[in-house]
RNA sequence: GGCGGAGUAGCUCAGUGGUAGAGCAGGGGACUCAUAAGCCCUUGGUCGGUGGUUCAAAUCCGCCCUCCGCUACCA
């Protein structure tokens, strides 16, 4: 076993009804930077996302397409898989809750649960909307008729009743409590903390873990007297239901894991050092997730992050209103580099944030094509001219070389913080001091100086250019976790080596990278290209 | 309704007692290495309203208005 200590983190996995916005993959997007920051930091890391494949909509939806449930969500998986590849997204594994070790995972934690009493049959009654589902009494419309379901008021609601097995959540209100208390911590940003901690506290009821007539679903491995679902001829007792949706697709952090199957994997890899979450499924994995670890004797997950959503023009996306942004469209325009820069940078991750196919080009464009991209070429574009592509080294004393460190710092700090959106803004401060400093030295001054025989201004001049190269190069390789393959292009640019894998594996400790003054002595630098080309607002549409 | 958060420049936000800030967008300028990019300067705000505390309030307190989050069987 690896002793480099290891990180795990997870996505929440996808509802694999439609096909993918921007919206849902902000977060894959989000995680992925993170993982790569940790593999190139030289941690053996485990990236989870995946889709969420079981549920009654989902087999009503297939039905109306006319297709099995399975071939329907294999549609839609691969649709998620191509557009997590479009936006070089390299997990190290893809689970889908249809994989067969999903399924004995979740046998396996229901009859720990159930051994340790916190299973029992019973019965579930409330409104029902024939389009979705059992619905809150508090999220239904009152009037003179009766109740009605707020997105589909003319449909009446039948009052149904249902035998389902209940997990006893109330149970574990005070072992909650407990676990908040001492570790302040485990749910982040704070305030989403709270909402939950004020939630526990109000009181909790048990929930559903089985439905009593889905078919589209895990069976549910237990027959209410007790003894098990499985039938003489291997197959499943239908009249045990299946496992409720949500109780099943938590577990799948933990069948990424290893669970059951190979203990020595779960042993490396459980307890998950973060799961990135959205704030709308906070409540399944601060409440409902651990007190199922706890029932099953599980250690709990380290973290929870919860990030805010996106919305677009102050519209929640929706694909059937005209809100939605597609993100193989924004990788047509943006680049996957480019596309990922601007959902980590415009969106702040802990909070929610409108954004616009403007604000993105905006973004794009006075970020990436004219801070970074230009600063890049402008850099190899002098060093050619002047010193014909020879690489000076750096100074030890210039002002560049002054201000890396508190941009490092900053960049550290507010990576590990999981605000990435101010990593990148720590970072681009530093973009921003690289340009002051071309404008600040004019080496095209220097260059016209030496070329008359002044020897101290080619002295001069070679300590400015190797400044920008040196904080080309440590740009490059900090952004690296958030644009690898910019990264790899701005290197091979620089005439630089870059050993890291598609997936950010390999090559050297990031850290030792990111020192000012760590690049190889001596060699040539490459031909200039635009890495982000200017886009012009009015000819780019999503 | 209850609990929590927020209302500051066109946009996104920082600023917790001492004469209003940043980035982007807009305007002007000098330069020229560069993706007509970058750099410098600059327009722009009764800091949601109101009443108080204080020598002094965006900042503290009261009330009001608006918006948002949480308030369990869609996930």
């Amino acid at each position: 076993m690896s002793e480099r200590p290891r990180y795990y983190l997870t996505t929440s996995i996808a509802y694999a009804n439609n096909r993918p916005g921007l919206h849902t993959l902000y977060e894959v997007i989000g995680a992925d930077a993170m993982a790569r920051w940790h593999r190139m930091g030289g941690d053996d890391t485990r990236f989870l996302t995946g889709t969420d494949e079981y549920s009654v909509n989902i087999a009503t939806t297939a039905a109306e397409r006319g297709l099995a449930p399975k071939a329907f969500v294999d549609e839609m998986v691969a649709l998620f898989r191509t557009a997590d590849a479009a936006l070089g997204i390299a997990p190290d594994r893809f689970i889908r809750t249809t994989d067969p070790d999903h399924q004995r995972a979740v046998h396996e934690v229901i009859r720990r649960c159930y051994a340790n009493g916190d299973l029992y049959p019973g019965t579930y009654e409330g409104w029902y909307c024939p389009n979705e589902g059992f619905r809150a009494v508090s999220d239904l419309i009152e009037d003179a008729a009766g109740f009605h379901c707020p997105n589909h008021p003319h449909v009446t609601l039948q009052w149904l009743s249902e035998q389902n097995w209940f997990f006893r959540l109330s149970k574990y209100q005070a072992p909650l409590e407990r676990h908040f208390a001492e570790h302040p911590d485990w749910v982040e940003p704070e305030y989403r903390r709270n909402e939950m901690l004020g939630f526990i506290r109000g009181g909790l009821e048990d929930f559903s873990a089985s439905r009593q007539n889905a078919t589209w679903g895990i069976p549910f491995p237990i027959l209410p007297d007790g003894s098990s679902a499985l039938r003489s001829d291997d197959t499943w007792d239908p009249a045990a239901g299946t496992v409720y949706v949500w109780f099943d697709a938590l577990i799948n952090y933990i069948t990424g894991a290893g669970f059951p199957d190979d203990p020595a994997a779960f042993e490396q890899w459980w307890p998950a050092d973060l799961h990135v979450i959205g704030k709308d499924i906070n409540r399944l994995h601060t409440v409902m997730w651990p007190a199922m670890l706890m029932s099953a004797g599980i250690a709990l997950p380290r973290k929870v992050w919860v990030h805010g959503h996106l919305t677009l023009q102050g519209e929640k996306m929706s694909k059937s209103r005209g809100y939605f942004l597609d993100p193989m469209d924004m990788v047509k325009s943006l680049g996957t580099d480019g596309t990922r820069y601007v959902a980590l940078r415009e969106v702040p991750f802990d909070r929610d944030a409108d954004v616009t196919w403007d604000s993105f080009v905006r973004r794009y464009n006075a970020d990436l094509a004219n801070d970074y991209g230009n600063l890049l070429n402008r850099t190899l574009t002098m060093t050619g001219r002047y010193l014909d592509g020879a690489r000076p080294e750096p100074t030890a004393d210039g002002r560049l070389a002054a201000a890396w460190p508190a941009a490092l710092t900053a960049y550290e700090s507010a990576f590990g913080a999981c605000l990435l959106h101010d990593a990148l803004g720590a970072l681009w401060e530093f973009v921003g001091a690289a340009n002051r400093a071309v404008d600040a030295e004019q080496p095209w001054v220097l260059a016209k100086a030496a070329k008359a025989g002044d020897a101290a201004a080619d002295t001069a001049l070679r300590g400015v250019l190797g400044d920008l190269l040196e904080a080309c190069r440590l740009i490059a390789f900090a952004a690296a976790p958030f644009m690898p393959t910019a990264a790899a292009e701005a290197a091979h640019q620089l005439g630089l080596e870059y050993a890291y894998g598609a997936d950010g594996n390999g090559g050297p400790p990031l850290r030792d990278l990111l020192a000012w003054g760590a690049a190889p002595v001596g060699g040539k630098v490459g031909t200039p290209s635009p890495l982000f080309p200017r886009l012009e607002t009015e000819s780019v549409e999503p």
